[in-house]
DNA sequence: CCTACCGATCGGTAGG
DNA sequence: CCTACCGATCGGTAGG
């Protein structure tokens, strides 16, 4: 009987923290309200509050739970790569594809991440970003492992930065229900990537003070 | 007299709209209270009235003011590519890092305008939603002009929104006083697309029907 | 005495 | 240009 009842407040705390992600992403935080959140899940306020303890909870939880699926994300695909012995880029662009597919199931949550981490409290938002920096890091390794010169012209972590601009911003493009699938785009964006690192490191290699070249605002 | 008030209007507004847009990009537009607004003005509220009707034309006035310069960063470039003889590609490329360089000029604005263009009444968003249309056109032509067989492909709108994603986010991690300058970017993000649309065009090639292929969800 | 909720309202603050 | 407010709604919680 308890472990029923348990059950049951398990899963009706994650159909409320689903509609909150789809709020959120829709109006942002502090644009939605917790009579809005209560009258999604067809609850009253005070039934609400019975499964989250205030609003704050509501966005550390969604943003937890979506940082630690890209990090598992990350996790499986290591032991994957490991064990089916991969290439670097076969790593990288299995990355890219789960990834890409993870966004499509988690659009809501994906949004309320990158635009909403910023109302969390200090403290929930540091967690947070270390997990974001493995992750990121993970990116990074996976690109210096599949084209060492990267690192070598310190172009690999802004090389990065614009791989996850092409899969993060695909959340204002790509709908779940368009004429596009995350599946489609995901090896576009993985040949676009690595077709792209010969230029740039070519480039690296016939000027490879480049970035320092270019660091300084021009005067 | 009239004249010198005017002017007095005019340039006082303008630093409301930009402390407006510091803080809407900081906290977002519901989570900033005009009370905010007119303290970082150091202005009362009754005062800040008098220069804007309400909380909305501050964001509308924001978003309108960037997109229009977007807009006519297009038709310079257009211009100055008539005018110099410019390649398709010399085009694409002077498109980049003009539009880098006034991401990095407005930062706040951009940021505004890409996460809170969504609270703006229907007309308003409709109104510049069709200017980033044209901006977004533009782009898709000029990467046409480049590399027609991405359009035999249909590809070209989808690498469109991928090259917008790499400049578009990098105001997540571009920082202005940072290490790497956004102009140091322009020619890595160039380099990185030219390079990939061989990439991607050799695969359209080689499969023309990808798009169609990749379109469905997996069943 | 517990849980799971309800209708009603709390103290503060929003935009104006 | 300020103090002083309004109708409403905010996040959160009272009694039953």
């Amino acid at each position: 009987m308890a472990r029923g009842r348990a059950s049951t407040f398990d899963a009706t705390r994650e159909q409320i923290l689903d509609q909150a992600a789809r709020l959120f992403a829709a109006q942002g935080y502090p644009g939605t309200s917790m009579n809005q959140v209560a009258e999604a899940c067809a609850v009253s306020k005070p039934t609400l509050y019975h499964y989250v303890r205030d609003k704050h909870e509501l966005l550390a939880q969604i943003c937890e739970t979506h940082v630690l699926e890209l990090a598992t994300l990350v996790a499986e695909v290591d032991v994957q790569g490991q064990a089916q012995g991969l290439s670097p880029e076969q790593r990288l662009r299995l990355l890219i594809t789960r990834f890409m597919q993870a966004y499509g199931r988690s659009q809501n949550q994906h949004r309320v991440l990158t635009e909403d981490v910023k109302f969390l409290n200090d403290e929930d938002q540091a967690r947070l970003k270390a997990i974001e920096r493995e992750v990121v890091d993970a990116f990074a390794n996976a690109i210096v492992a599949a084209r060492p010169a990267l690192q070598a012209a310190k172009l690999h972590k802004p090389v990065t930065m614009l791989l996850f601009g092409m899969i993060n911003w695909t959340f204002t493009w790509l709908k779940p229900d368009g004429e596009l699938s995350y599946d489609s785009v995901a090896p576009m964006v993985a040949d676009l990537f690595f077709g792209g690192l010969g230029a740039v490191a070519t480039e690296a290699a016939s000027a490879p003070d480049a970035k320092a070249h270019h660091a300084l605002h021009t005067p």
